[in-house]
DNA sequence: AATGAATGAGTATTCATTCAT
DNA sequence: GATGAATGAATACTCATTCAT
């Protein structure tokens, strides 16, 4: 007759659910979400086929809880960067440097397993739209106009051009999950290449002096 | 067992096989590839089942030829900007308001039936890079070199500069595909956002006269 | 482009279909609705798992089917009891008969395979009681309400008489369903036993002298 | 592995069984045996799933559980049955009535639930015959061979006509399981319409005063 | 004794593919 | 070539049962 005791119970289950997630993302990654069997992220876990079904409801339960765990992560990032304001230049720097990094490990293999099914889903759109999309959005497309009415940056269609850097950063890890060799060779270059081919886009001020090669490497860190 | 009467035949089957495919794209469009199923092709396409195995291999087969007419496709347009060059600040207009224009039709359906599949399906993948991607991408990263030496672009790792504005098309068809009601609200404007934006980056000058909007919206025609 | 020739083509389906429910009533009564697998009424009938399909929904349809061919069969038996019908007496007798020696082949097995699943699925009993009892119990109350009308039987509440009949027939059934032995070895007596049970209450004459046992034995034929 | 401490450790077990049967029944008859889960009657007794068997083998035990409680009710209420003999015809009203009055609460919700398993399990079958059928049976027949012999009831069959009469109850019962609405509002009635009719079945005396309606009515409280 | 998380055997159903007509 | 009935492998999910705590 023992009451649940929240604080170790909820601990052990959200363990193991984070097992199972670990072990989904993996096989899914490598096996598409639709190729991977149960069978697959079970043996991939350690556990029995029948006891994910004691942690997510079905088999697409297991793609909104990797959803949920990347929601968090993302409210995690942005509570960091809402933090580490500055001068926009080095922002925009720091905030393009810090997409591409994250999405280096799990973050790639996330996007492979959530991008297929998210197109192809739409109960799962509708709920990557909400919940990571849009409040995203929302915080950048006030910072854009902010930076607008300070004139930091051009007038313009704010809510379009952040789409823009945003849809950059989202196209080159999918032409880099693509297979795209030069990417995936150059990885940790790109942030400097996108974030100097934006920034004297958006930058409103002409007469920048091309930043040298070496000298923005050093001020990216 | 009739042996190939070139002309006639030839043309019969192509006829059918592009049948096929029409109603491939729009089935898997609808439904995802792994959820149509070959019944739902046969039945869009008004033929039997068993028929469609005279004309592909298998169920994948129907994605490989889909990727094939895009190929096709994706040539002839190439040739077809290859001619009208000019001046770069032109060139790039055209080149991404064409880019966006031939993706409002077909071509986002297409994408939502490819791209999962591609991510999911290494040897699909494979042949997706090899088959388009890369020849595409030698092209423009030769253009870009050459307007790198004559000046017209700022010197920079031309191949990476290449692939961040390739990858912001991608990525912002991707956006779109997810269901951002912005993008596709205001998805005709997007091409001169996009153009205005790296162009102002790409250009070596400075002092560049802020383009008037109906200036701009006059010279992407 | 053939279309479908109506009468070969449901012929071959009708009789596809009942080759199947043959199987179905066969393996169901041998081991109950639940522990029957597809698989077993599929090797029973010869075909494989997925023909099963092509021609009913699920597995309950089989027994919605099975209930089919009943209703058919009732049917079929009605208009032949509505044709001989004579005087009460006789009717009774043969009306009883009749229902005692139809049930013995393939009829006890439908049954046993019917009764469990009405008894468990709300859905099945509904379809039962509208398609095959209400109708057959119209008809018998009819028959009894005229009865009284012409005083043959005594006057009393039609129905409930009617379902008494009826009711005893069925008990009879279940009872030897569940094994009885006398019931399983006298079984051709029983409806003599019945007959007289019941004409004797419902007859409203009295002084009927007591019928020697040789006697009805012989007018039962 | 403690030893059993008869008097308090017996009751104990004895008053968990029946909790557990209580749900058992009561779940079974909702959603049938099948359909019950382990975790429904371990949820409707309030406890957890692995403590059911500690008292019982397996899920089949429970229906066994459930056929012993209906064994011992039978024996007590057959007992109660010998004592209030009297004159025959009072007997079978009395007779019927209570088998018709027993079966109205738990009863018929019991019924529903045993008759399908009983159909479906051989083993379950044969235990049911042997311990509630056969002794009931044995019981009633020697009772209906006693009238004859006194001459309180025609000659005849007398296991064969017993069994009618049982019969009839048991169909009815399943009549009414099955939906019959004029037997559900008219339950209170049937005895007096089953005894009437097989009264004067049964009894040999001619001469019989047809029972008023009201007055048979009257006679049955 | 009680718990309930873990187990994994068991199965209905789907659907790509074949092939006789 | 076209058909579509037949095939049967493949798999998500359930749930009776076990057993460490």
């Amino acid at each position: 007759m023992t009451e649940k005791q929240d604080p170790i119970q909820a601990q052990l289950i959200e363990a193991r659910r984070n097992q199972i997630l670990d072990a989904a993302t993996q096989v899914f990654a490598a096996k598409g979400f639709h190729r991977a069997t149960i069978r697959d992220v079970a043996q991939a876990a350690g556990i029995a086929d029948g006891t994910i079904y004691n942690y997510f409801d079905n088999k697409t339960g297991l793609i909104l809880g990797i959803l949920d765990r990347l929601n968090e992560t993302q409210q995690r990032a942005e509570a960091f960067e809402q933090a580490q304001s500055g001068d926009l230049s080095t922002w925009v720097r720091n905030y393009i440097k810090q997409r591409y990094t994250t999405l280096q490990g799990q973050g790639l293999e996330l996007f492979q397993v959530l991008i297929p099914e998210l197109l192809v889903n739409q109960e799962l759109r509708t709920l990557y739209l909400q919940q990571v999309v849009k409040p995203t959005f929302a915080l950048a497309e006030q910072a854009f106009q902010q930076w607008q009415a300070e004139g930091a940056i051009k007038p313009g269609d704010a809510p379009l051009m952040m789409r823009v850097i945003t849809g950059a950063t989202l196209g080159l890890i999918l032409l880099r999950l693509l297979g795209d060799e030069v990417l995936e060779s150059q990885w940790t270059q790109l942030p400097d290449v996108v974030a100097e081919l934006f920034l004297h886009g958006l930058l409103p001020g002409e007469n920048h002096e091309p930043i040298a090669k070496d000298q923005y490497h050093q001020s990216s860190l």
